[in-house]
DNA sequence: TTTTGATGCATCGTATAATGATGTATATAT
DNA sequence: ATATATACATCATTATACGATGCATCAAAA
């Protein structure tokens, strides 16, 4: 786990992305998947995520649809046309930011 | 200039870093130094450097000497013993959260 | 058969840290 | 004269991830 405050603005930035590359998914889905493509060291909270969820819905980026399985209610988001417009800005400036983050802080090369 | 929430975590690991590589800056030169490290991306606000550096240095990470450059004070930081030690684990997160994001907002290669 | 752990959604108060606004002062270039 | 760069500082505001908490279903283990 990355200290706690490394993680912030990078959240929303995440959904999208996997919101692009799947279909759809759901809550639940999303917080183990991050943590299978993070190696275990992002680790979504629920306290994070769904109103996160819900703040993009709100906004118009995000569309959900409830399915029941079996007798559990399962709420499937998905990108909605205006959200797939921000996908490809947001990713851009994490990949930048990322960038920027290891010219920053690659070891100074000692003079042998 | 990144949206105002990836910056947040990163503040002091730089700092940590710039005086890892510097033997002792003062803090407009850390702005600048970033500014220029960064490609103009990252602009430290002074209402952000300041108490950074304040906050490290009353965790005992830096000492200060104060020069007089004319008629103005000049306030060097550098590391002390114990933010030595610091550095090194601040930064090798750092490394790891910049491939993590990497990896994670990688372009997800469409099959040809 | 009960109970634990995984699945699954949700809300809300708290904590943290970067920023904007503001203040003070000197030096330099226009 | 006046704007801009240099140089330090404080403090209220703001944004957002998290912890705690709550509810409910389901499978597997004890």
């Amino acid at each position: 786990m990355y200290s706690r405050e490394l993680l912030k603005g990078i959240l929303k930035p995440i959904i999208l992305k996997l919101l692009s590359d799947n279909s759809r998914m759901y809550g639940y889905e999303i917080v183990q998947k991050v943590k299978e493509l993070s190696n275990h060291k992002i680790l979504i909270k629920e306290g994070s995520l769904y109103p996160a969820l819900h703040s993009l819905t709100k906004e118009g980026y995000l569309q959900t649809e409830s399915v029941m399985i079996g007798n559990r209610t399962r709420k499937y988001y998905k990108l909605s046309s205006s959200g797939k417009g921000q996908v490809s800005p947001a990713l851009d400036e994490l990949l930048d930011f990322a960038q920027t983050l290891k010219t920053l802080f690659e070891p100074k090369p000692t003079i042998a």
